[in-house]
DNA sequence: TGACAAAATGACACTGTGTTAATTATATGG
DNA sequence: CCATATAATTAACACAGTGTCATTTTGTCA
């Protein structure tokens, strides 16, 4: 119980307007909410199975009609999240037009929905490295990531506005650049200013892929033909 | 028991040549060869106060007057480390000279040193997930190259060399840059290859503090004052 | 050798996990 | 509205790992 608007998490559930739930399905969004007010507010390594059901009124063994463990938990959650980030990343890994325009788009939203749901991607981060399989989860997360943005390096080397070089390595390493300031920056409260991040990471990728002539708030006249 | 060349991490406490080592020392000196070796080739979330104290021949609980948990253990081996990994950051942080060239020298050493003990900073990250201490041990480690290249960014900025921005918040960002590129890349076995992650990591600081235009083998001709 | 300190140990209490058999609640068709 | 099948819930249990402490063993040196 217990859940002011301060402590819990701005993304929440939705109970579907109240009409035609099972009291299974409504246990389980009660556990999914409950996970992500404890997230909100406390590191994932004190979440225990326990705590988590004393917030939805049924008792700690229920916990394992609905999930197989805390990871499983959290590996549910990695999902729901998964295409609100992919598509934050979209203007730029399939847009068309000026691509220093696109990846700045881009990053802005990333910025945006990394500040909004920081302490969850910090916990999937924490559950990876106490459990294989969210491990896995999270890696693959990134993977997608990591090939979206070496296709787009690839396509824009073809088109003559980056220039050559092995694109996959620099496409990891520029999204753990990403993936890493954000969660750092935005994971735990309190979070730091939104704007100096999204400067820096812009700046970073604008100049590795564009070259630093585009840097500033001018619009570049490359152009995707 | 049992360690084979295979399996056992390249870096070792040195046992002081055999000479003058109470037993006491000598089991504390277990302890730590045992963890390395551990970590070498295990996760860190498997690390468990019996399994590395079954290398040792002593009992479990003599692991208590040693360290207060397993994360004052890893703390213990991140203060040995940190000296080795400061001094290959060395060369860019306070070098004189060409800033492209120190620069590539630094993360050509960063690199080096990550391939050799990836396996280690990989538990370092783990551990830094599932308490508190260690947590603020990894990030007061990373603060120092923070703090670092901060100083030396503004440095250059001084000197013409670096056009004018807020150094912090881009010294963070490509400092996380390397902690996780490197760990994902050599935290693990198998490890990447280091010449690609090298080549990429370069490129992207070069082309971020000092433009594209100087990459590529040739040496540029900028030059502190 | 004897005596003292340091090191090591076994036993214990504790926290949290995941399972299962038994119990209780729910929804639905007659 | 009730009987009943099905689903949800629970209490109790076994297990794994932690950290502590009183006691015993070991090492050292006077």
């Amino acid at each position: 119980m217990i859940k002011n608007a301060k402590s819990s998490s701005p993304f929440r559930v939705n109970p579907q307007a109240v009409l035609k739930i099972s009291k299974s399905e409504h246990t389980r969004v009660a556990i999914l909410n409950s996970a992500l007010d404890f997230i909100w507010t406390h590191p994932f390594r004190d979440m225990t199975v326990s705590s988590l059901m004393a917030s939805t009124g049924a008792g700690r063994s229920a916990f394992y009609k609905y999930f197989k463990d805390l990871h499983d938990l959290m590996r549910t959650i990695l999902v729901m999240l998964q295409d609100e980030i992919f598509n934050a990343a979209k203007p730029w890994i399939s847009g068309i037009g000026d691509p220093v325009v696109l990846i700045n788009e881009a990053i802005t939203g990333l910025v945006q929905i990394a500040y909004e749901r920081g302490p969850i991607y910090r916990a999937f981060t924490d559950a990876a490295a106490t459990d294989s399989h969210s491990e896995t989860a999270w890696k693959t997360f990134l993977n997608g990531f990591d090939d979206a943005a070496t296709a787009r390096i690839e396509a824009d080397q073809e088109q003559g506005l980056i220039r050559s070089f092995e694109a996959l390595p620099v496409a990891i390493a520029l999204n753990r650049l990403d993936a890493y300031t954000l969660i750092e920056a935005f994971g735990q409260h309190p979070r730091r200013e939104p704007e100096p991040v999204r400067e820096a990471l812009s700046q970073i990728w604008v100049s590795t892929l564009y070259g630093s002539e585009w840097l500033g708030n001018k619009s570049s006249n490359l152009v995707r033909k």
